[in-house]
DNA sequence: CAAAAAAAGATTGCATACGATTTTTGCGAG
DNA sequence: CTCGCAAAAATCGTATGCAATCTTTTTTTG
């Protein structure tokens, strides 16, 4: 129903696809929590509410299948997906893997210019953890990620910094579903010491910070199966 | 609801959706180089061929295009990729990160239903090596993917196991394009070396084996920047 | 005759229409 | 009151049509 609260001001990209700057919102209100795992998405009202469209409504929510965020069931629709504590797993194994390997590039390639980057991206997270009220909360979570996308930008390689955005996605989602507490305020320390890292160009530093910081990330969740999923989603609207 | 449908299972999951399905055949004609990098894909053509609509056509080419296999222009159409020396590059980049990863996970969970299925996949590519002709040599192509992709099945992470689906896809454009000789025979041995490190238990040995494969794959390229695509174009009548 | 301009043709982007499938609603039987 | 079943509503899958954009061919002009 209330997909988009707040009227977001249409992007005009005017030459950019339209399906894309959709799916851009979607991805962004799934990300910081206004869509709740589950929640259905229509076609018809993706589409009446960006005023375009059933077809290119669809394809933005094809992308959005795409990249795990949304589960489509034939001639049932799609819907916010709900990660299983298995695939909340995987998505962090597969972090394990990629991200210190995107540290240790990153490390390599430095600038004055990425450093100030930084810099201003962690100012933002410490910001918003100081504010209170849920759109902090949301900027926070949002804010958290973006370092992490930074990171892949630096690193230089597209297709990697793809997977990740795929991944860092899928994290939030996962974190909304499991999260036991507000891990963050640990997690904007843990992101400063990896910048310091990078800054000294310690690659090797900057990597086992890295991979602890996704342990601990994933520490903090609660991945021990619930009482179904039926039931939750029953106690939900 | 057709009869057809139903006596030709073999046309992928009749029920399933149709656009997957095309995705997959034209997938196939790309990774085994019966579509050079450059072709042009228009929506109709395709929809013709498979005896679909457009809208249809359109959306296994969204997906192909979402994998990095076909360049989509805004107003000008499909083609099949042709990635730059630089996005070749970072193909095995992003393979030298996560398959030693994904060869250390499928060595602790191999059991012997799946060291049959390796070897059974292995003798199919060595058939391959030893016949003649353009047919064998695409089989060939494709059975040598199919070692990567059987070992990330088997390394259980599905996240990862898409990932190195668009992987390998990819390294085949960059093999048709940047390709010097014919790899495939060293890289035979190398696979059975690393399957007899797998049915060991030993995950440290066949990592490292993987990282040289990999290493081996890129090192019979040819990276350099040709002479500018405009060039040859312009001398080819 | 060459180069620029204009028209024709082809192809994509998007909206809409219609049949198929699923979900909900209404209603009567047990 | 609950259960089952049929009709209605909602939603999806797909084909098709039209306008916009790009490409090619033809025509015009210096």
């Amino acid at each position: 129903m209330n997909i988009a609260d707040q009227t977001f001001p249409a992007v005009e990209s005017a030459n950019e696809d339209r399906a894309q700057a959709i799916r851009d919102q979607l991805r962004d209100a799934i990300v910081d929590r206004r869509l709740a795992p589950g929640t259905k998405l229509s076609e018809g009202e993706v589409g009446t509410l960006f005023d375009v469209s059933r077809t290119v409504a669809r394809a933005a929510l094809q992308m959005l299948s795409f990249e795990g965020l949304v589960r489509t069931e034939r001639n049932r629709g799609a819907f916010v997906a709900n990660p299983s504590p298995e695939e909340a797993r995987q998505v962090f194994a597969s972090r394990r893997l990629i991200e210190p390997g995107i540290a240790i590039a990153a490390a390599g390639r430095m600038t004055p210019a990425h450093v100030a980057a930084f810099k201003a991206q962690l100012d933002e997270e410490g910001r918003f953890i100081a504010e209170r009220g849920p759109s902090a909360r949301r900027s926070e979570i949002k804010a958290s990620g973006d370092f992490h996308l930074l990171l892949a930008s630096v690193a230089g390689n597209v297709i990697l910094q793809r997977f990740m955005e795929e991944l860092v996605a899928r994290s939030s989602l996962v974190i909304a579903l499991y999260g036991r507490s507000g891990v963050s305020s640990c997690g904007h320390s843990e992101h400063m010491n990896i910048l310091e890292a990078l800054e000294n160009g310690n690659s090797e530093r900057a990597s086992a910070l890295m991979l602890h910081h996704i342990d601990h990330i994933e520490a903090d969740l609660d991945l021990r199966v619930r009482s179904g999923p039926a039931l939750r989603q029953a106690l939900e609207f």
